[in-house]
DNA sequence: ATGTATGCAAACCATTTGCAATGAC
DNA sequence: GTCATTGCAAATGGTTTGCATACAT
């Protein structure tokens, strides 16, 4: 896939200048954590990422991981999610669709909701005091599976 | 103030009802945990709920207030914020103004937005096999404060 | 050579859990 | 009287921290 490898190449020059530019080291595991979150897809916590990569090419201590990971957030080439339970997911940000998530308050489950103009209306909003580098919508409520689960169960009862 | 105390008096029956409904106890501890809420002004996390609880009314022990949250999100009472650290916080969620949040990275600062119409557009999305209850909307981005700390900061370093 | 970044293990701390005692029904 | 709920204290588990070692500069 060229394309994917392409993102690849320039979110690692991003890196690059983001460690550049604050005086940091380029070291081999920072840019392994970097190449791994952009080869695979979807949300990940920090457990499955540390995991995946001791499986995989490279082993980093999850100290590394989660200093790394503090370092993407904030030259937002990944974006955090808490999505009620104790365990935060991060996913990568370049280049990916404007997506929101909805939330299953029974299940756990998230879905991406693609995103059809509320950017714009929210990105056109003016704040005092604040200027607003990203944003995240959560919608919560219940999945199809969970509301017929409930029916049967009430209906049962009666 | 008879307008909170208004508040007060419908939620408690929305909570008794709520209970009934699901077969569970109506314990003074659950009550108790529902007017302190309603009793406090903005965000709170489980410390204070349970430090401010001790110091006044109602000694209630953190097993219980966790328990009763739980209820009280089930039946939309409180909503639930993760800001990004470790701790939930919580706030009330009854006849409250529609606002959001935004969210300094780089103190943690949050503070609430006026709802402007976005509301409205996100309500009438449109979502196969889900059915939303309620949503939540962050905005992070650099306070005015913090802006100004990196510029003189930068300067320094030129 | 210098000092930042890593790996490890221990510490931390919000939340969860198990269980005996209490109290709502 | 029965069994859900409480309070306590211990356990859990994601995240953070301290420190000796490794390695980017």
């Amino acid at each position: 896939m060229v394309d994917k490898d392409n993102i690849k190449q320039i979110v690692k020059e991003k890196f690059t200048e983001y460690l550049t530019e604050k005086g940091l080291r380029k070291t081999q595991e920072r840019f392994a954590i970097l190449d791994y979150i952009y080869s695979s897809e979807g949300h990940f916590d920090m457990e499955m990422l540390y995991e995946s990569m001791s499986r995989q090419h490279f082993r980093v201590s999850r100290a590394t991981i989660y200093n790394t990971i503090e370092l993407l957030l904030d030259c937002h080439l990944v974006l955090k999610h808490q999505f009620g339970k104790n365990t935060s997911y991060y996913e990568k940000n370049y280049n990916s669709d404007n997506h929101y998530h909805s939330i299953c308050t029974e299940c756990g489950m998230v879905q991406e909701i693609k995103d059809t103009g509320i950017r714009e209306i929210i990105q056109s909003e003016k704040m005092k005091k604040f200027r607003m580098t990203h944003y995240c919508l959560y919608m919560y409520g219940i999945c199809t599976n969970c509301e017929n689960a409930k029916k049967s169960k009430n209906n049962n009862n009666v």
